[in-house]
Order: C-alpha cells, then sequence, then structure tokens
DNA sequence: GTTTACACCTTCTGT
C-alpha cells in the first residue's frame, strides 16, 4: 500500500475520501498541500488550468470537516447550470450536497433551507446574489453561531473581476463574508488569472492571507496561431475549418450577437453544421444548441462569450476568433476550451 | 462599443 497522509486529529485522511467518495487512487499536481491546508482552516487562492482537477481542492475539504463535525461549506458558483452539473455529480458520488437558486419551487428551496439550517447538508451551492442577500445572510449567522459555516469556496473567482465591476456588482460584495464571518475559512478557484485579475481578486476579496497556489498553466497539445485577416475574413474561416478540421468540433467566437448570426447562417448555407449561441436567443434554443454541440460529431459553435463556461467537451479540436477578445484572459480561457482530452488541435 | 446572470415573491385598484 502507497504511504499515506496522517489525518490531523480531527478530520478524516482526504486521501481515504478521495479513494471511498470519488474513486480515485492519488491526488494531481497541488491537490494534496491545498486539501491539506483549506482542510485545516486556511485560506487559498488556487489558479489551476481547465482540466487541473480544481473542483476536488474544495470539494474534499468540505466532505473531511463536515465528518469532523464543522458543519456545511457554502460554494459561491455564478451560474445555475454549472450548480446542477456540481451538485447532481456529488449527488452520484453519495454526498449530500444541494443548491438555492431560482428554479426551485418554494416548498423545495425550504427544504434546502432546512438541510442546511440543520448542518446536515455537506455543501450548500448558490450564486452571490443569493449569498449577498440579508436575509440569506441572517442564517449563516445562525449557523455560525452554532458552529455549523464551515467553509466559503467561490469557484471561478475571475468573476470578481471580470463582472463584479460592473455586471453583477454583488461578486465585489462577497468581501463582507470576511468581515461577518471572519474565523470561516475561504478558498478561491480559477482557470483563468494573469497578474492583474489575480491581484484583483486578492483585494477584492480581502484575500491578503490566503495561500496561493498556482499550477503551470501550460496546456501542451494547445497550438496558438495569429493569422492576418484577409479582405474575406468569413472564407478564410471556412477554408480554415474545411481543410485543417473537416468533420471536427469547434467554437467560434464573435464580439456581437449580430455577427453570430450572420457567421452562423453562412457557414450553413456553406454546408457545415454551424449554431449560434447568445445570450438574446431563447432559452430553450441556447439548451437545444448547447445539447448539440456536446452529444453531435463536428458542430461549429458560433458564439458570443455567453458560451463556454462549465462547457465540458472532450474533443474540441478548434476555437477561431472571428474578432479579437477584450484581453489576454478572456483568451485563454476561450481557447482553453479546446482539446480537453489531451489530443492534438490547433486553436487560430 | 459589445457582451456576459441572478433573483424578486415587494405594489395598486375596485369590487
Amino acid at each position: 500500500m502507497a504511504p499515506f497522509m496522517i489525518p490531523s486529529a480531527h478530520h478524516p485522511a482526504p486521501q481515504a475520501i478521495l479513494q471511498e467518495v470519488f474513486g480515485y487512487s492519488a491526488f494531481r499536481g497541488a491537490q494534496a498541500p491545498i486539501v491539506e491546508h483549506v482542510t485545516g482552516g486556511g485560506d487559498a487562492l488556487v489558479l489551476m488550468p481547465t482540466g487541473g482537477g480544481k473542483s476536488l481542492c474544495y470539494q474534499i475539504p468540505a466532505i473531511a470537516r463536515h465528518r469532523g463535525g464543522q458543519g456545511v461549506s457554502v460554494v459561491v458558483s455564478p451560474l445555475i447550470a454549472l450548480m446542477h452539473d456540481q451538485v447532481g455529480a456529488l449527488e452520484e458520488a453519495g454526498v449530500h450536497a444541494a443548491f438555492l437558486n431560482s428554479t426551485l419551487s418554494s416548498e423545495q428551496a425550504q427544504h434546502v433551507e432546512r438541510e442546511m439550517m440543520s448542518g446536515r447538508l455537506v455543501m450548500l451551492y448558490a450564486a452571490p446574489e443569493r449569498i449577498t442577500n440579508p436575509r440569506f445572510l441572517a442564517q449563516l449567522e445562525s449557523l455560525n453561531e452554532r458552529g455549523l459555516l464551515s467553509l466559503f469556496a467561490i469557484d471561478e473567482a475571475h468573476c470578481v473581476s471580470q463582472w463584479g465591476h460592473d455586471f453583477r456588482s454583488e461578486y465585489l460584495a462577497l468581501s463582507m463574508l470576511h468581515e461577518r464571518f471572519p474565523d470561516v475559512p475561504r478558498i478561491a478557484l480559477t482557470a483563468t488569472a494573469d497578474d492583474i485579475t489575480r491581484a484583483d481578486i486578492i483585494e477584492r476579496l480581502k484575500l491578503e492571507e490566503a495561500r496561493v497556489f498556482i499550477s503551470s498553466f501550460d496546456r501542451p497539445n494547445i497550438r496558438y496561431a495569429i493569422v492576418e485577416k484577409d479582405a474575406k475574413p468569413r472564407e478564410q474561416l471556412l477554408r480554415f475549418i474545411r481543410d485543417e478540421h473537416e468533420d471536427e468540433a469547434g467554437i467560434v467566437y464573435c464580439q456581437s450577437r449580430k455577427k453570430v448570426e450572420e457567421t452562423a447562417a453562412w457557414l450553413e448555407s456553406e454546408g457545415l453544421r454551424a449554431l449560434p449561441y447568445h445570450a438574446g436567443l431563447d432559452a430553450a434554443v441556447r439548451q437545444r444548441h448547447q445539447d448539440r454541440f456536446l452529444r453531435e460529431d463536428a458542430i461549429v459553435m458560433v458564439a458570443t462569450t455567453a458560451f463556454g463556461m462549465g462547457i465540458d467537451k472532450p474533443d474540441v479540436r478548434f476555437v477561431a476568433h472571428l474578432d479579437l477578445p477584450k484581453n489576454i484572459e478572456s483568451y485563454y480561457q476561450e481557447t482553453g476550451r479546446a482539446g480537453r482530452d489531451g489530443a492534438q488541435p490547433s486553436p487560430g
């Protein structure tokens, strides 16, 4: 048997949870020191690329601390779809997790709140708008007074920097978690963080005391190429797809909804299976297009930035940008959706 | 200059 980690006085060994709950025999990369640090009550900022196993970095501490009698971990998540995915996977693994969001009926929400307030729940997922709501904060206070508020995990923490300043201001209000619950440890995680974003997350979330864990962001199977636009960029794109990615799945990013629709329609008229995706489309249409992209082969998704977070398709073979992304992190984040399976793609 | 999402159960009137 491999050497095992020495469990702390109060928590079961993380390694045992990894094996028993998730079925893995060993931690990858920096997971082990992160899990140990957070389980022991330390704050952390985790920068780990797509596919690096970020979720386990807070889920295993949450389980360990719950088993150690420390109660409920609260996970801040930006999207309802992400909450559904995570909670579904945890329940399948036999972990008592739930979300609170606007898709629940009031009866369902009350049930989740009872599970939370009793301390039976291991992990509760919610959006920052819910977390910073006064009624919800009062519930957290009550939980904390009884020693049953175990951990805050801020998932996709680049949203603090990306959205907090204008689009979703509640992201900035998350700093209150530290002020109101100074003894509850916090872990923030993201796959996107250059120096500026990282400093902004630390400042906005008041994570100055947190230990920072930075994994390598090199994705060796991704090739980056910048090509000068010629007079007809759409035809250039079509040649790129036909010549280099015939019958393969890929994503084409455009800056505006209008350009998404025009480009998708044009590619389709040229015989490709292309679908548009942006936030102005009907929810049912968005869902249908996303499902087709995930399930079928060789779909080209033409999208705004609305498409991407939480998309876990292993065989995306190219990510093309018809317009320049706003900044380098956006570009890195968007191209990062290619080649999750490790095979050789070639984004442009 | 564009594009990104969550949550609210809050009011008024005439019968």
